[in-house]
DNA sequence: TTGTGAATGTAAGCACCGATTACACGGATT
DNA sequence: AATCCGTGTAATCGGTGCTTACATTCACAA
């Protein structure tokens, strides 16, 4: 590519807070820049294809810099993640508040807004779902994640079987199966296992809904 | 990519029947024994872990021969996929033809074998897990994959059909939400989802089997 | 206002990587 | 026996993660 080439072209030093200086030595809000830059090239070319010199280059600052906000790469990738997980956690309860009903429909609406934002946030999806890669040390500590989530969703889970709406009382393998459900229909999604959807994501949320449809009404009690 | 841990991989040589010569200098099956060095390395650090540097070194060569006989890193990637699926789908028909019975009794069977193989060789099923990856040009072509098991299930699925033993007649619907189930638990599990069965696989096999028979009774027609 | 230390950037460099090119070796064919 | 060509080596290039040394600016205090 290009060398940075940086015109210096002496400058007037003001520093009045009139005027902004085009080339601050200070980026300013630099570790927000970066992790939007790393977001937008998981966009281009996949997780892995993230490299911390091209995310600097976007940001207009040198390739050493950015290991002063992320002692590595994986930091940087796990911050991003961080930033996906908050997105994607605001989107969900979002929509939960947004629809009551009874509790199997509420499960639904879960689903439905998980499908959803998994198959139109792709990017972030990607990013979100391994964890071997970016919450290896996290993992077992804090799990201030999706672990708020499972909860939800057990929650919900539970106020379904009080209401007798479930065919089985085996909430925790009901809970992973539902989970296993979505993540490997957005899994299969963004991994290229549907290659006709690429072109069609309406015919591709249709499915979605379907396939959860299905799993819902596999739980629920017979009429 | 990041730097890999050394390790020396001095291979004894043996190529010549007459005497000892230390050094052939055409190392006999080396494509072979490249594709065997890169799935260890899958297992040792994951698929994006994986060099041409150190799967040479491994098979003692120098860091341009495997070029020889893979144009890319991407093409031995590929030759990996290829016979992590020529694995997969060998053991899966075997355990399918072993276990006769009822066509939803032999789709079980079908589950089974793959959430089981999938658990007991995470390295080769994260392999063939993703498209995007390896199988981009490959994806509209041959389709030599798992087409051939994608159809062995729905055939399955259509003679349960015809046996009565479905509640529901979208067999494509079944397939795909089958699908997403299997392959998400696999996904879960080597994406560190559950790490507390990182250290007792039989924990793992049993909650598989559970989801599969959740998801089986779901689907079958309620007695 | 003026030092002064901590933040935060740059510059240079290391080791490793994928990939290409020119060259060397040797088995197989004729 | 001479030759061809598949297969290995050696050298090299640009890119990458990461570290170290140095430069600049900001924030806070005397």
């Amino acid at each position: 590519m290009r060398a940075a080439a940086k015109s210096s072209a002496a400058k007037p030093r003001r520093r009045v807070s009139r005027a902004p200086a085009p080339k601050p030595y200070h980026h300013g809000d630099l570790r927000r820049v970066l992790i939007d830059a790393a977001l937008q090239l998981v966009g281009e070319g996949g997780a892995e294809t993230v490299s911390v010199r091209e995310a600097a280059r976007r940001a207009g600052v040198s390739p050493g810099a950015p290991f002063r906000h992320f002692p590595s790469r994986d930091a940087l990738m796990q911050a991003v993640s961080e930033e996906a997980q908050r997105r994607f956690r605001a989107e969900i309860e979002a929509a939960l508040a947004a629809a009551p009903g009874d509790p199997l429909g509420r499960f639904r609406c879960l689903g439905l807004a998980y499908l959803r934002w998994a198959m139109r946030n792709p990017t972030h999806f990607e990013i979100i779902s391994s964890r071997r890669l970016f919450d290896h040390d996290k993992a077992a500590g804090i799990s201030s994640d999706n672990a708020e989530l499972i909860e939800l969703s057990e929650r919900t889970l539970a106020e379904a079987l009080a209401a007798g709406q479930l065919r089985t009382v085996d909430l925790k393998q009901v809970q992973i199966a539902g989970r296993a459900l979505v993540y490997g229909f957005a899994r299969m999604n963004i991994d290229g296992h549907f290659p006709r959807w690429g072109v069609d994501a309406a015919e591709a949320e249709q499915a979605a809904e379907a396939i959860l449809d299905l799993f819902i009404e596999g739980i629920a009690k017979r009429t």
